[in-house]
DNA sequence: ACCGCTGTTCCGTTGAGCGGAACAACTCGC
DNA sequence: GCGAGTTGTTCCGCTCAACGGAACAGCGGT
């Protein structure tokens, strides 16, 4: 019964559903009666007492000079309390889970706070040698995956702004400290979606993260999944691609349309 | 036939419309069938139908876990479709990053919507502490500086039916609940071309905000500078500046001629 | 194992919504 | 200015889809 095709439903709504992604997708801002009672199949009749009723509530508002109808302000009060009541974190716990368990390895999150980053959650593995971060410590956003994916999807300007007036400080031996280096690091993390590091922020850790993005395609969050580097070395590939599998489908369920090539 | 309570509609539309605002408004995430029934006045069967309608459709998700009811990404895509089509937002946006910029503060784009104001865009500084508005949320016309630049740009027997049906309830302790106070303080707004408050709307908030008027000297929107009210006292003066000069550009640009003396 | 709470389904009744068709208002071309 | 061809809007009788009370099921607490 959680099949969709069984429980009752009323036609009635879900046609005014398909009235209201008809304006969604429409290119023009007002659509006519028979415009869209053509797209959908429906009697003009219908639809015109469809718009008429979402207009009572605001969803709808009509142009009285050329009588066509356009989106109203309770379209928009609706789909920002979506956003409102996204918490990453909530969103994002089952798929923790779901990554470390695939791949015995440590699943987290991070999110940005002003130039920082800081882990958010954490699951780990059940074995003896994991990896485990510190929720709520600040980190900085030029060293590790997880910065890495946070930083590179940032508009361009404000990269250049943060690298220039940000010394790289070596964390280990290998973070990256020459800024040249860093930016063409971050221009392949961007290019292929996830961003890699061996032990960069922290010795002997291996990482691979991906950004979770809004639908500005702003980088809200980033999940990575690390390990030992000695046997996290081989599984880059593979956690690379579950990663960036799952922060492509959290991404989209809090708005973010990739653009269409 | 412009009225709205004479046309034809459908119940059903009209409780889809009431059943999606009620999640707009909660504060919670979820919301279960009889919690919408009872707010609504609708058997829980009805809305039960309603919402697994809109399930199909994508408006709505169902948490299997807790067996409750949460809108979906379709929802944030309407309203999307909603700012797509609103061409200010497009015209103004360069303007608000600038002003954001040049005064650390942030700078917000408001439009009306019938007898209400809603917020359709804003930028933010990089600072820790910084004013940040709700997009989409509607506010009454009478209260704040975006407010009082909107209302005092309109024709004046439209001030007058609105002041007039209109109860100035007050929002903070610093709220204009006088009607002949806001009066003149509409005109004196009207005369040096901005309007400003100090907390009217939001304890701790201060904002200069002017209209942006069409061909017609139509107030389309406004916009405003906002920020804790503590160091927004100082800067009161060269925003209003900033703001009157950059919103003065963007009426000429969609066709407003500025009476000739 | 109880209770009280949810969400979900059943089912017979009925009136709300359907849609074809007529009407009205507007635009365009000649 | 006057049809022809668009629109949006309303009419109206028929029908069947939605209504809602009530029964059912599945939780979670004590």
């Amino acid at each position: 019964m959680a099949d969709t095709s069984t429980v009752q439903t009323i036609t009635a709504v879900e046609r005014t559903a398909e009235v209201l992604k008809a304006f969604a997708r429409a290119d023009t801002q007002t659509l006519g009666v028979t415009e869209v009672a053509q797209e959908l199949g429906i009697s003009k009749a219908v639809v015109h007492r469809i718009l008429n009723s979402l207009r009572a509530t605001g969803f709808i508002e009509f142009d009285s000079a050329s009588r066509r109808y356009l989106l109203g302000p309770t379209a928009l009060d609706v789909g920002l309390a979506f956003l409102r009541h996204v918490d990453v974190r909530d969103l994002a716990r089952p798929v923790l889970k779901e990554l470390s368990q695939q791949t015995d390895e440590t699943a987290t999150l991070s999110i940005r706070s002003d130039w920082q980053r800081i882990y958010i959650d954490q699951v780990t593995p059940e074995r003896e040698l994991k990896m485990t971060v510190a929720l709520g410590r600040s980190f900085p956003l030029y060293a590790g995956s997880s910065s890495k994916a946070l930083l590179a999807f940032l508009p361009q300007h404000e990269i250049d702004e943060y690298l220039e007036r940000t010394e790289l400080r070596p964390l280990t031996d290998r973070t990256i400290t020459d800024v040249d280096l860093l930016h063409s690091e971050l221009v392949e993390v961007r290019a292929r979606g996830y961003a890699t590091s061996l032990g960069e922020r922290q010795s002997g850790a291996g990482s691979v993260a991906a950004p979770i993005l809004d639908h500005t395609g702003h980088p809200v969050a980033s999940m990575s999944l690390c390990g030992p580097v000695e046997r996290f070395r081989d599984e880059v590939d593979r956690a690379a691609e579950l990663i960036t599998e799952r922060t492509g489908r959290l991404s989209r369920q809090i708005g973010y349309l990739p653009e269409q090539s």
